[in-house]
This record gives structure tokens, C-alpha cells and sequence, in this order.
DNA sequence: ACCTGAACACCGTTCAAGT
DNA sequence: ACCTGAACACCGTTCAAGT
């Protein structure tokens, strides 16, 4: 619902566009800390443009995460039918890698803002939705311990994603490595080695997350 | 070596400490965004000696990270006669792990200064040197897979950290959990799981992180 | 040598004027 | 409604004057 707030006029519409375009290359070349007057000049727009389209740069960064969630989302609804469950799992995994990798500071950008931006919040609930079917589904197949929640996985991920951000150009094997450390650990494991505590769930984001935007509860 | 680079005036270090211990309560509290303006209140001196003392805010946080990740190197050292390998080196991240969820931002500056900063340079490698001596009797006792290196663990660690950041305040046990996921990715394996590549050397980083600053190589 | 605070530079954000 | 760029506010950094 947040994606249809209103059908803006066609110039604001192309306008915006332009915007996101132009900020993701500008993120991806230089990181987060180009400047808004560089990227409404690349975008071929008024400075004052950029902050019409979005209330604040954070704003900006934020619609440009929520594009990438989107993305992984729906890849993870192609791999949802893949026959080899835990296959389906590590590859939705290896495929958000490598579009942070591509990128400089995208989950980076997720970390601050998190779910303190309503869009990002909805995205996020979405994407950890495939990511818990995707999960269930390999632990029914025996190939995922079952004592993990699909946060916990995301959170190992986002882990890796910052870990190695600084590698991503230099050595992509290392990022890999990473990730087979985290099918390591979520190996099918005794009954004596289980993890203390529950998975934590969106509630508990929630509550980490306090709410900053959004008018109201209608 | 650069730590006794010159012996400051009595003053001058006493500043020094002044804005360091201001600095760490400053951002413990608030994060890395609280003005220089405002550490220089707190440390009851003028905004210009707080450049006088760091070339840059970003040399002031990393001097204060440099203290905490000599803590974190002597800490390794205690541990290091420990009888039981496996629980030194996880005591050793379980400590890390809660002097970072003290602080806030505190391992969050590491992933952007990282090693372009020459001191942190040198406590990164102690802290490895460390973290290696007690990773090596923890494979040698056969508690933790031999085909991992202490930067592989460093590494996990430090997604750790990132990806639990938020929720410090709120559910240290998700910490904890994320802590338990890494043990299990240490667990020895057999053959036919084995990781691919090669452990990330010192020489990975060097290269990962370009050096910025330092006086030539004299 | 070091300290200080006013001045400077830079960048995110606002807003009056224009279409 | 939306666009624009000049003006504003804020904050890291510099520097001339003082000790």
C-alpha cells in the first residue's frame, strides 16, 4: 500500500525515477556520502527537486533499499518451487550477496535507517515471509537445523554483508566463504548442542526499532 | 611504537584524556553523530584543541577504538593459559561482544576506518596474533574445524556485532544466540564439507583497505 | 607549545519566485 | 502541482590572537 500513496504527476513521477536512478549509481561508485546537489545533477534536476520527491536524503536512500528488498523478495518467490529445498535457500542468499557486492553501501544504508522507515518496515516483513517458507521448507527436508527462525538466518546474512563489504571488490571468495560458514552453522545438529533462548521475531524488531515516522495509526 | 610518538605537555595529555574519555561517553550515549562542539563541552575545552589533539574526529574515534580493541588483545592474553581451548576463545568473543554492546557504535567506526588509520593497523594485527594463538590450541585440542583462520573468525565476529547492533539495548540474549550460531560454524566437519579457498591473510586486508595516512615508509 | 573561539567551508534542507 | 536555485542552518575544520 505505501507503494501507491498517490499517482503523482508525470513529470514528478519521471522526475523521481531520474532520482533513484541516478542516486543508485552515485551510491554505487562512491557510497553513501555523495552529495544531494551531485546526484540532482546527474539526475538532470533542481537540487530542491531531490527534497520534493523525498522529505529527506535518508528518504531517498531508504526507496533505493526498498527496490533491492523487493528484488530479493521476489527471487526468493522463484526459488520457493526449486526442488532441492536446501539449495533454494543458499542460493536466494548467494544472489542478495552479490547485489550488495555489485553495490557499495546498500545494506549498509539498512543497517541506520532500518525499520525506522514505514516502506523499508513493509519490505522487510515481506522479504522475511519467503525467507521463512524457504527456511521451513529446508528444515522439513532435514537439511536445516530446526532451532533457528528465518531472523536468525537474516541476521547471520546481514552479518556477512558487512563483514566483507569492504572486500567486495577486491576478493569475492571471501564473501563466499562466509556464507558457507553460515550453512555451517545451521547444519542439523544433537539435541545437546541446541541454541539457547527462541529465534527472535519481527515483534522483537519492533520493539528494537522504535517507530519515527508514519501519521498515526488512522 | 606509535603510541609513545612524542611525549605531549603535561597539559596537552591531559587533554587528550579529557576529550577521549568525554568522547567515549559522548558516543557511548549517542552514537557517532554527537557533535564535536558538544565533546569539547563535555571535556571542558575549547572546539580548537579538539584538533590540536586529533587531526580529525574520525582520528578521535579511532583512538578510542584503539583502546578497546587493546582491552579486547589483552583480554586474549589472559585467556590464553586457559585449560579448555574452546571456551578461552569464546570467552574471549563473549567479552568482546559485551564491551561493544556497552558502547554503541563503538566495532561500527572499525568497519569504516578500519585499517586506514596506522593505529589500528597495529592493534588489528595484535588483536589477530592474539586471536590466532588461541584459534590454533582450540584446533590443535580438535574443538574447532581446522580449515578456518583467526580472520575467518574475526570476520564472523564482527557480522556479529553489526547485525545485533540494534538490539543491544533491547535482547542481549539475541547476541548470545548469533554468538552460539558462530560455535556451531566452527565445529569440526568431515572432508566432503569443507570450506572453499584459502582463510584471508593480513595481506588480503592490506589490500582490502588502502593505506591512507603514515609518513612514507622511512 | 598549547589553548581558544570566531570565521570558514561544506552540505543537507528550506522557501520565495516562477511555470 | 511541481520545478528551481539562492539562502539558511549546521557542523567539521582552520587560524589569528592570546597564554
Amino acid at each position: 500500500m505505501p507503494e501507491t500513496s498517490k499517482p503523482l504527476r508525470a513529470d514528478a513521477e519521471r522526475n523521481r525515477r531520474l532520482l533513484l536512478d541516478a542516486a543508485a549509481d552515485a551510491f554505487a561508485e562512491h557510497g553513501l556520502e555523495v552529495g544531494v546537489a551531485e546526484i540532482a545533477r546527474r539526475a538532470g534536476v533542481g537540487q530542491g527537486t531531490v527534497f520534493r520527491r523525498f522529505p529527506t536524503k535518508e528518504h531517498l536512500i531508504a526507496a533505493i533499499v526498498v527496490d533491492r528488498m523487493h528484488q530479493a523478495t521476489a527471487r526468493g518467490r522463484e526459488v520457493l518451487t526449486d526442488p532441492d529445498p536446501d539449495g533454494a535457500l543458499f542460493e536466494l542468499l548467494a544472489s542478495m550477496l552479490g547485489s550488495q557486492q555489485a553495490d557499495r553501501s546498500l545494506f549498509e544504508a539498512v543497517a541506520d535507517t532500518f525499520l525506522s522507515n514505514e516502506d523499508i518496515r513493509a519490505a522487510h516483513t515481506e522479504l522475511v515471509g519467503v525467507l521463512d517458507q524457504l527456511l521451513g521448507r529446508a528444515q522439513d527436508a532435514g537439511a536445516v537445523r530446526d532451532d533457528v527462525g528465518a531472523l536468525d538466518v537474516l541476521m547471520m546474512f546481514k552479518g556477512v554483508c558487512e563483514a566483507t563489504r569492504a572486500f567486495s571488490s577486491v576478493d569475492a571468495d571471501i564473501a563466499a566463504r562466509q556464507l558457507e560458514l553460515v550453512r555451517a552453522a545451521l547444519r542439523p545438529v544433537g539435541t545437546s548442542e541446541r541454541l539457547s533462548g527462541r529465534p527472535p521475531t519481527l515483534a522483537d524488531m519492533e520493539r528494537a526499532f522504535p517507530r519515527a515516522e508514519g501519521k498515526a495509526s488512522a
